[in-house]
DNA sequence: CATGAATGAGACTTCATTCAT
DNA sequence: TATGAATGAAGTCTCATTCAT
């Protein structure tokens, strides 16, 4: 039933974010992303099946061309080092280039419901085994260390960059992301211990 | 004008986890949490100020006592690496010892309204400033390197707990969290590379 | 937002004049007024911002609508004795042919809460100047002594027609209020006094 | 049950008195009344049926105690344009001594709902026969005219005053009400007309 | 007599979704 | 395709009253 394609498709996924931005999730009722969008309210449900879906389409078409970006850079680098490095930059790039993005995405979108997080959760995995793939190189290469699991050591890449957006949201994107990028790589190569 | 002690005011709040953690966030009415307690539910308004009031009090209240078990428990030990092997056993073990009590901050109370993210935010500040602390001597003791900037290692903590938290309660709390306190802790202090 | 005009906006604000007639003004829910004017809940905040809003613009559109034909009525007479009487009978008659808006206005609407009763003195105060010019003409054209304050004498004429009116609700509309347009007029002009 | 008597008896209405002219009708909580009497909330319950009663019974106290005043006053008086002129002179003397009073009285108790009002109504209806044997014994002395309807003239007289009273209090009681007293009867006997 | 903690019914308002045009 | 007026379900909080102490 839902068209999911053509410019009024984009033009809703590019309100939603820019009224989410400002007003927040409580308040980006479906009428005012229509405004937003120039289109009427029902318009909204010829594109999309229902609000629910117009958030995990956001999600999962910015999450997409991102996670689609990365493996690009990636495939270009041979060193797991340098991918890790790359990872990281690209993740905290694409959303110091998008302040808007980044809020909906990093704050707004976590307090939706049960149904949306778990979608939000599956597109999310992709982005998880990404990460895998580099630490399983940095393995194999033996570069990497092999007496961790490499869950949990996914676990600290995901949830250190993840909580480095959102403090950095936190404290009104006031300094620059990209700085963080080699510290971050340090610690995660190095660890903080001698 | 509310009360905020006494036996119903613990009792509203035990209840208030229960509900949440069974119906989730968005479906856990005042009227629900109140039969849950046993009190009417005007009853609950003796003793908070609003249905917000119960949900920042409830952080507020299971991450006070939280932050001064920690608080308590690193008093004891000199050494900052055995403090952050403390530090991440206690965040592990103390929701993994409750895990309705997890489901609730990790999960369901991060869709509530910025009101309560904000409380929440300030409470949770209070954790972070423990972290530094850990960080803080590990530097100064020279068993932590120098040649980092103390907040990111300190989100890298925080986050990358917190994820662990998250993952585990998302593959609904299956395996041991107690189990991950060692591979963490030496992912902190050597990384992943070699 | 508001609408405050079609074909519904005045459709609810007639039905709450009989819901309020009817139940009186702590028995008239929001929801009684839509099932008799055959809308839904919801829809009655399309044209109104909320329910004072609704008994306001009730008022409102009554009150302005009388003024409006006591002005166009008084315009057409000359003589301040004779535009005395038509403005008593307008009133009487107004409120006699109607002895819904009656109830309304006289005797429900006065226990609204203070919000509502600002407003509605607002729009009374329109009224009372209408009653002021007509004592001014009178005093002008010397058919009325000078002697007196226009103040005081607005008040006994408004005071003594909206006690007539409040005594014969309470007395159930039994008698005509039509009757009682001359003895008031000539009370006003000439006193009790010999 | 209720007991109608006794030192808490007066010291609640006394209360209710400066809480509803402090707070308004519809913010004087029974609780507020008893903080304010010094009482438990459960001994307003011990002297008084309800808290209509407490309302009536206020109305009923201070009305009772001022139709007393007028009686005996008029007593003493044997000329109907002078017991005109005083019971004009006390009812605004008696309001304007308590400003509180006037304001619960005169704005405050008539947003009470229907069973309140009614009963205060009866209790006005004393007064109103006061009215009434003045306007008689006017004109049976032949100091007034007999071509008009007495109740007319009664709903003239205490409408006039009303009205004047509310306006006074509407205007935050700025001026004096006492100058008022020989302009309104004035009017009262010799009209507007020439 | 006095207390005051506890009760629980009841209503305004929002907003995702539909459907006649 | 597109519109946008209309729908109606659902939840927080207040406060008069009670009753065990």
């Amino acid at each position: 039933m839902a068209k999911r394609t053509g410019e009024k498709y984009e033009a809703i996924i590019d309100a939603a974010v820019r009224v989410i931005a400002k007003y927040g999730y409580h308040q980006a009722q479906v009428s005012k992303i229509a405004r937003e969008a120039n289109v009427a309210d029902g318009t909204i449900y010829l594109y999309f099946e229902n609000k629910d879906d117009v958030l995990i389409s956001l999600f999962n078409e910015k999450m997409g061309s991102f996670i689609s970006d990365v493996e690009t850079a990636l495939d270009k680098i041979s060193s797991p080092v340098e991918q890790l490095r790359e990872l990281i930059r690209l993740h905290l790039a694409y959303l110091e280039n998008d302040h808007q993005l980044a809020i909906v995405t990093q704050i707004e979108l976590r307090q939706s419901n049960p149904e949306v997080r778990k979608k939000i959760g599956l597109i999310l995995k992709k982005y998880l085994e990404v990460i895998d793939q580099v630490i399983q190189s940095g393995v194999e290469q033996q570069l990497f260390r092999s007496d961790f699991d490499s869950r949990t050591a996914r676990r600290m890449i995901f949830g250190t960059i993840d909580e480095t957006v959102t403090s950095w949201i936190m404290k009104d994107c006031k300094y620059s992301l990209m700085d963080q990028v080699d510290p971050i790589l340090r610690l995660f190569l190095g660890g903080v211990g001698k």
